[in-house]
DNA sequence: ATCATAACTTGACCATTGGTCAAATTTTGA
DNA sequence: TCAAAATTTGACCAATGGTCAAGTTATGAT
């Protein structure tokens, strides 16, 4: 009896239920932050108790960390299905942004979240099988957009004199999250006269490809119709793109 | 009796003492994060008792945002020192960018905990007194970027015709935040092949400033010269600045 | 010099909460 | 039907943010 017929059984449950705590603790950290919610609330809302809690997760750190992940995958997921959308290179990092907006607006507060962990205590207190789950999720979008921008320098749309491909992946990288943060906070949007945050959030992607040269530049170009494109092929559910 | 001769000492000493616990709280968010230090560890560093600290601080929140606020102000102070170097509109972009380094070397953490601050449950436990003089700080860095720019697009360096001074102001400020949070992170570093991460900060607001359209452009320019004078006339003690 | 009053400082104490573990409960397979 | 194994539980502990009555010091009038 070394493999009882109970255990796949067993282990279908145990996954289903670390699911479930982690669906919960999802809510709660997006929408109260680390520090807005306890581990006996969490037990509460998932009906278990908290020894059970920790036995799926070795601190609250560990789940919060486990949280952000799950959303990082999420990320990676979305822009992974952006990068097949068929057209131009410049189109596909559109579509990239556009992935960006879709996780935002299931993700709101996603970075938020993230920033609090990667203080130094908090990571710490995170099991080391955690960490590297995390920064497995993270590379995937990297290489993601390493991968498009890698292509765009072989086909000529992009110079490949003024930059190295990685010091693109960055400045795309860097606006992008730059961008959501910024777009986030409401006195920066009063001050900056931003009605949808969203449409910044791609705007600055723009700009940025501009900045590095690739072609078309945007205001060659026909962004909404782009969007349109993109939206009815890849994310065809969404709600954030608003009709001209 | 109304105003004693000796309250204008008492209140010199109470800010010299609020001083004191800012400098030492400042240390302690920065090294650790917000969780990493609790307010007894404080009180023993600053040689007073915990329930003195709580007349100078609402919360340990509270005492959080005082120094983020601090260090921002801090910024806002470089910045406005930065943005009168005498040069072109680009130029003086890049005294901006340089005040962004200068402010890094200083405050290698400060974004970690700002963006910790953000979150709902942290602001909510902060006195209003103390949001306000964050947003204002804020809203000093965001004037003196905005100021150039307008000067920019006036005397025609900027193109006017493509982008608002808002979305100018925005697009730049996202890109500096988002590349310092970015920058900062380790295996980001090693994937983009960073070595030094405070270039790859001022990169990402040359290549910004390109696809805004600002003349000149960063491959017609020589960036280390004008950061070598940058750094002479406007942060004589900067570190950061390798020789070419 | 003395003293009543005001201003300030202190640290014992409280409530909350992350984390543990012995006991209780349930499941398993014979 | 039952003993052993696996799982779940929640009382309990330690750490820590925050309070406040008691203690200490400074003040200015006499």
């Amino acid at each position: 009896m070394s493999t009882s017929i109970t255990t796949a059984r067993r282990a279908r449950e145990f996954a289903a239920r670390e699911e479930l705590i982690l669906r919960e603790a999802s809510k709660f950290l997006l929408e109260r932050g680390f520090q807005g919610w306890n581990m006996d609330d969490l037990a509460k809302a998932v009906e278990y108790s908290k020894g059970t809690l920790y036995q799926h997760f070795e601190s609250k750190e560990d789940l919060a960390l486990a949280v952000c992940t799950g959303s990082l995958q999420q990320r990676s997921d979305l822009f992974e299905k952006a990068s097949q959308f068929k057209g131009g290179t410049r189109e596909r990092v559109r579509a990239i942004c556009c992935a960006c907006c879709e996780f935002a607006t299931a993700h709101p507060d996603y970075f938020h979240a993230e920033m609090t962990l990667k203080s130094v205590s908090f990571w710490d207190k995170a099991s080391e099988e955690r960490r590297e789950d995390h920064r497995i999720q993270a590379s995937r979008c990297w290489r993601t957009l390493q991968q498009i921008i890698i292509e765009a320098q072989a086909i000529g749309d992009l110079p490949r004199d003024r930059i190295k491909p990685e010091e693109a992946t960055f400045a795309l990288i860097s606006v992008t999250v730059g961008s959501h943060i910024m777009a986030m906070e409401g006195d920066l949007r009063v001050m900056a006269g931003i009605t949808d945050p969203l449409i910044a959030v791609r705007r600055n992607g723009d700009l940025m490809c501009d900045g590095l040269g690739w072609k078309p530049m945007s205001y060659e170009m026909d962004s909404h119709e782009t969007d349109e494109r993109i939206v009815r092929e890849v994310f065809p559910s969404a709600t954030w793109l608003q009709p001209r």
